[in-house]
Order: structure tokens, then C-alpha cells, then sequence
DNA sequence: TCGGTTCTTGACCGCTCAGTCAAGTCCACC
DNA sequence: GGTGGACTTGACTGAGCGGTCAAGAACCGA
């Protein structure tokens, strides 16, 4: 299944076969079809694998942390460096996204992870550490920078993901101007 | 061609064949392969016009505004307003930075665009308006905030264009806290 | 040693694809 | 009316696809 990875973010989806994976891992074709009911589904089973691996990356990073926006810091680190260790996932999890057929299955997933980070900008929100804003947006907002900034920098420029961890934090928390303009 | 665009954004780009394209023209074959080299030229050109076309709005929208926070906010508007517009042609966008076969067509033009935004953040940071940080990650961080936004809450949930930019403009420059811890 | 289950093989099938091409049609210009 | 280039057609081709399956191999308890 690794492999699979690797073949599918190397060369997209589509255009990888499923002849090219068997003979790939010097095995017969219906090894495959034995485990998996077909191409379609090991993709899906690849990203469903994926996040839940995130998930729980997120979750331990965060522990018990009791400052909601340090839980969004932790988050956004341990987001970023999961991406920079399965490189080949992030993208996969990004093609994902462009295709009807893969869409829905990750939604739903994407929401579940959103609606922790929403959680902990209402309850910063309540404690008055955050502006007045709309909870989803600035989650989803979060997200987006993530993982944009993964892709640019880490995996295109192959710079160092803790500094740009820092960069990506900053500019969550702070935004471009960050009071200097106050 | 614009026809074929919302095709390939529909199905994605690899399901949808020359034939489909064709033959929901009403026209033959031969006529594709008369305009284009093939299949894939003709998506590099689709994607060439829609960067084109955005860097105009982009450009229009900023018109000769002198304060270049502004001109920030006024180019973050005028993409998420193009998006709107163009849902099919941010879909495909979208796809081609998962293809390696497109990934280096959209850079170019990608980079062109962020290089514009660097240029705005480098003179505000000059005239003490911004925060010092690294130029080149705010501009990445802002253009994917502004992509991530535009597909979950305009494309996906259909929520007012005009809201989503107000709340993506603040984040982007305020950040999550907007100064409500100092 | 045997019978049965699990796992593996790769030739094969039906089908669809991107792209070709011989055979036109149309029309401006002489 | 005739000529030639611009454009159009759709049947066709060779290649490659996802998926099947008859034929075993490997292993295990009895």
C-alpha cells in the first residue's frame, strides 16, 4: 500500500495503473483484486488512513493542554509536520479534493478535524483572548494557510518545517499586520 | 473551450474524454485535433487564459492605489470575486497543482502573482505598517487563505462572496487574535 | 498423506481512450 | 466555372486500461 502511495502522488491517480503497481511490488495481479475490491477503494482506504494517522498525531501533539490557543499552536505544529514526513499522502489528500468521487469521503473527514480547532477558538473566544469573528472561518482559514504553506515551502523549496511552522503560527495568530499599524 | 472546462471540472480532467468534449459540441473529432495539439495543450492553454485573466482583475481591481495595505485587500477581493466567477476555472487550478504534468505550468504564473504581493508587503513593511517577517510566506499564507476559503465557503457551501472576503481580509491581516491579548 | 482453505499467478476479456486520416464541404478569389 | 486552401467529418487504429478467472502453490490440521 505504501508503494501505491508513492506511485499515485508521483504520477497522479489516474494516469498510475493498477498493472503498474502489482509489477511494481513483483507480484501477480490478483494478489490485488484479492485485498481490494478495486483501485477506487484502496485510494480511499489510503486516505481514510491518512487522516485518521493525522488525527491522532494532532490529539497526542495537543495532549492536555488547558490554553485553547496554544491547542491551535500545538495543532497547526503537528499538522505541518506530519505533512512534512508524509509528503506523498499530502498530496494524495490534495488531489483528493479536485475529484468528485473522493471529495465527499474527505469532507466529511476534514470537517471532523475543523470542528476541533472551532472548539478551541470559541472557547479563546469566550476567555476574550481572540477577536469577534466568525469560529468556522478562521478555522477553515487556519487550515488553508497550513496546508498551502507546507506545499510551497516545505515539499516544493524543501526549507525547514519548524521555521516555517513558526512563520505559519505567526501569521495564524497575528495576521500580516500584527498590530504594528496600532 | 469553455465547454470543456466545465467537463473537466465536473468529472476531472482524466475521466473526461476528447470524445465527450466533441460530441456534446456537435461537432467531430478532427475539428479538436485542428485547434489543438491534444488533449493535454488544451488544458495548459485553459489554465494559461485563467491566470491571465486574473492577474487583469487583479491588476484592475488595485488600480493605482497609493497606501499598499489597500492594495493588498483590493487584490485578496478581486481573486476571491474571480473565484466566484470562475468556480470551474478554480476547480481546475486546483487539479493542476496535484499533476506533475501541470504543477510547472501553474507555478510560473502562480509566482508571478505572489511576486506582486511581496512587492506590496515589502513596501508597507518599509513604512513600519506590517510586522517584520519573512515577505514571501505572508504573500503564500494570504493566497492560500484566500483559495482554501473560496472552495469551502463560496464553492462548497454557497455563502456570500462578499461576507467571506470581509472575514478572509481580517484574518489575513489581523490573524486570529487581532491584538485582543496585548 | 490427504483434503480443504488460503493465497497467488498472469493470460485474457471487453472496453474505452487519445489520436489519425481519407474523404469530403465550404467559400473567397480568380 | 474552376481552383485551392481552410475547415469538418466520424470510422478507424493501436494501445492500454480495470477487472476476471482457471489453474495451481503453499500451508495446515487431521
Amino acid at each position: 500500500m505504501a508503494f501505491a502511495v508513492e506511485r499515485f502522488a508521483e504520477q497522479g491517480y489516474h494516469p498510475t495503473s493498477v498493472s503498474e503497481i502489482v509489477s511494481g511490488l513483483g507480484v501477480g495481479k490478483g494478489v490485488f483484486y484479492w485485498y481490494f475490491d478495486s483501485k477506487e477503494q484502496l485510494f480511499l482506504e489510503i486516505l481514510r488512513d491518512a487522516q485518521t494517522d493525522l488525527r491522532r498525531k494532532q490529539q497526542q501533539a495537543i495532549g492536555d493542554d488547558q490554553d485553547p490557543v496554544r491547542r491551535i499552536e500545538l495543532g497547526l505544529r503537528a499538522t505541518m509536520s506530519w505533512s512534512e514526513a508524509h509528503r506523498a499522502h499530502h498530496t494524495l489528500i490534495r488531489f483528493a479534493a479536485t475529484e468528485a468521487a473522493f471529495a465527499t469521503a474527505l469532507q466529511r473527514g476534514q470537517e471532523i478535524a475543523v470542528a476541533d480547532v472551532v472548539k478551541h477558538v470559541k472557547e479563546a473566544m469566550a476567555a476574550g483572548r481572540v477577536r469577534d469573528t466568525d469560529p468556522d472561518i478562521v478555522a477553515h482559514a487556519m487550515v488553508g494557510t497550513a496546508a498551502h504553506l507546507t506545499n510551497t515551502f516545505i515539499h516544493e523549496r524543501g526549507e525547514p518545517a519548524d521555521v516555517v511552522a513558526d512563520a505559519c503560527v505567526a501569521f495564524c495568530l497575528h495576521g500580516l499586520l500584527g498590530g504594528a499599524d496600532r
